[in-house]
DNA sequence: AATGAATGAGTTTTCATTCAT
DNA sequence: TATGAATGAAAACTCATTCAT
């Protein structure tokens, strides 16, 4: 539960609150992006942001709340790169290589974020093993995909393929690509890229 | 450390001891499966199999110990139906096509195991965050399909592609399809192995 | 490990901080001169104490930071007043009468730190069986012992004695003397005092 | 409780039954003195006596039963060594003499008991912190040292001491001379007790 | 005579959370 | 707005003991 002390009235200062919750949400993702989501304790992520355990209590509800805002967050702020990338391709096929790229293009830019959310997502749970999050995130993603791939079909731009698959094969292979770069840090991302666009160029046309 | 009640020679009887332990590793699969790698305690496995909590301490090392030998277990049962699919193929593309299609059908068999190895995997560490299987695992699988690329460039069956990228492509595309499957039991897991199938057919031909 | 909930800055309360701190190691050693160490467990301390298991941790980085603190507070606190008492001799003889003197006062004064420290200093290994406190303890003792019967001895005032093998008697005298008292509270601890000085002034006079 | 199993009637082999209970509870003593009663458990002496740990359970009523004996064996064996060196000498101060030597001599061909037996009769306590052993061993040597001195007051051969103090000296001057030696092995303990010997008889006679 | 298997009680420690200030 | 202090629940693990064979 949030802190009784909280102001409920007019004292609050938006500016700071807001700098704090950021901070605490950074401090989140770079810790659950170096250990994992289960080693991530509030303590550790606290230690993260230099701040004491209690502050995490006071601008947040519990740790639900705050990881979940975690992964509003990195949502919120990819989807807003991507979009602008999509909005300047008219056909399906090249809206699906813009997708990939600027997908790339922005994991490569925050890597902890692309490491976080999915252990987060993945990870966090009822103490009884219910999902916290399910569907809300991969599958907006898989949607996106899919979306675009049926206008490909629609339009007559793609072989007859399944868009679900095609979507979360497109998804996963980001994903890996991704990993291999984490892991090993001299894979040379830029060639992965345009390697996936070519693969799922081939893959996709008539 | 392993319970200091365990026999240390070698007169303890295999076959209750070797009941137990799959009983025990099954109920781990189970239970990380069902709940996360982060919620399955000790205390929850036991809960599972039905027995005390301090029957896993007789027979494992411990925690790190147990995890280990549920993920090798799986490994060596999956590769072991695997080998056997692609010793039936001659050529790359075969092997590939077989590959994907034992890999899927074994993820089908066996969907906790699915699950659960790869929750183990990514979130089994050292308490500092260190991974405790890091490259044993999910290279072992990179370097076979890369392996199988290599040969399918050799033969001039496949076009120029980059083995790395493809290799981990097509892993991350199966864990992608047995996601979207296990999240929604009803996705038709038969059709997605053709779809799949046929994708990477068409991304790897000249 | 201390509570991650402990503060990492300098801003803690130095005064509820300290006193929470002397409370617990206080518990500490009434537990152990009640129990001995082998049955002096967080949960009894606590208990002692009359606070909450978790309020041991949040403190003390765990049980052995907190006995490491509880035998550096009693030594601490004994050479004191042992110091104080030494300061009034100038001869050896006189050092040697007043060692004596003042360390069976200060037990006398604190039984129960007196009976906990050696259990501890003895008691406390690593899970292997290696000591935790060796030679910080006892040594001193004997060393401060062997300085003053070798003043004695430069001064010509002792007989041609080893001054190590005296200061372990010496030491080791003390503590049977200590013992005896422990055991049964009816003994008159100052008729041994007088006793023990007549008898090492004998013991090591020319 | 001892098992069930144990045979009540005829069949038992007492040689083989008394070579086992030999094993362990020398190897009980071998395994306190290498890691002291806190750390020596069961198992731990199991497997120093290369045994099952059921064996101890077998020939054992239990660890009190087992500790019991081993402390009951240590007394015997030391005392027969003692008496016969102590039956050589007529007065009291060679009687005195005798002990010491005898003592030192036993101690350092049996260093593991020396150091075993201590920890067990201070450690060994009920679950409640009440002791075991209390006053049946340390007594047992402060006793027979009293009646020496007493002995040799009465025949004038020493100067008015209280014979309980200095009973109470000698015996823990010979523990603190063999620690002194276990510790450093180089401190070479015949010159120990030659000095120990010159030491009390000073301290003694008129 | 011996022992593998099993277990419940108890160990230290970590954690998310609450509360008073 | 912030935080030190406290706590109960639960984690992994160890132990002496019991029991069936």
């Amino acid at each position: 539960m949030q802190s009784d002390g909280r102001p409920i009235g007019l004292k609050r200062n938006p500016i700071i609150e807001e700098a704090r919750r950021r901070q605490i949400i950074d401090a989140a993702i770079e810790t659950v992006a170096a250990v994992g989501y289960a080693q991530a304790s509030l303590s550790r992520i606290a230690q993260h942001a230099r701040i004491s355990k209690s502050v995490i209590s006071y601008h947040f509800a519990g740790k639900d709340d705050l990881l979940e805002q975690v992964v509003t967050q990195i949502y919120d702020d990819s989807w807003k790169f991507i979009e602008a990338a999509l909005e300047t391709e008219d056909t399906a096929s090249g809206k699906l290589r813009a997708y990939i790229r600027s997908n790339l293009d922005y994991l490569h830019a925050h890597r902890s974020r692309a490491l976080a959310v999915g252990d987060i997502v993945r990870g966090h749970r009822a103490p009884d093993g219910t999902p916290r999050f399910a569907a809300t995130t991969d599958e907006s993603v898989v949607d996106l995909l899919t979306a675009i791939l049926r206008q490909g079909l629609a339009d007559g731009e793609f072989r007859d393929l399944d868009p679900q698959v095609v979507a979360v094969t497109v998804g996963q292979a980001l994903i890996g690509v991704l990993g291999l770069w984490v892991m090993n840090p001299a894979v040379d991302l830029a060639a992965c890229t345009t390697e996936l666009i070519t693969l799922f160029d081939r893959a996709t046309r008539k």
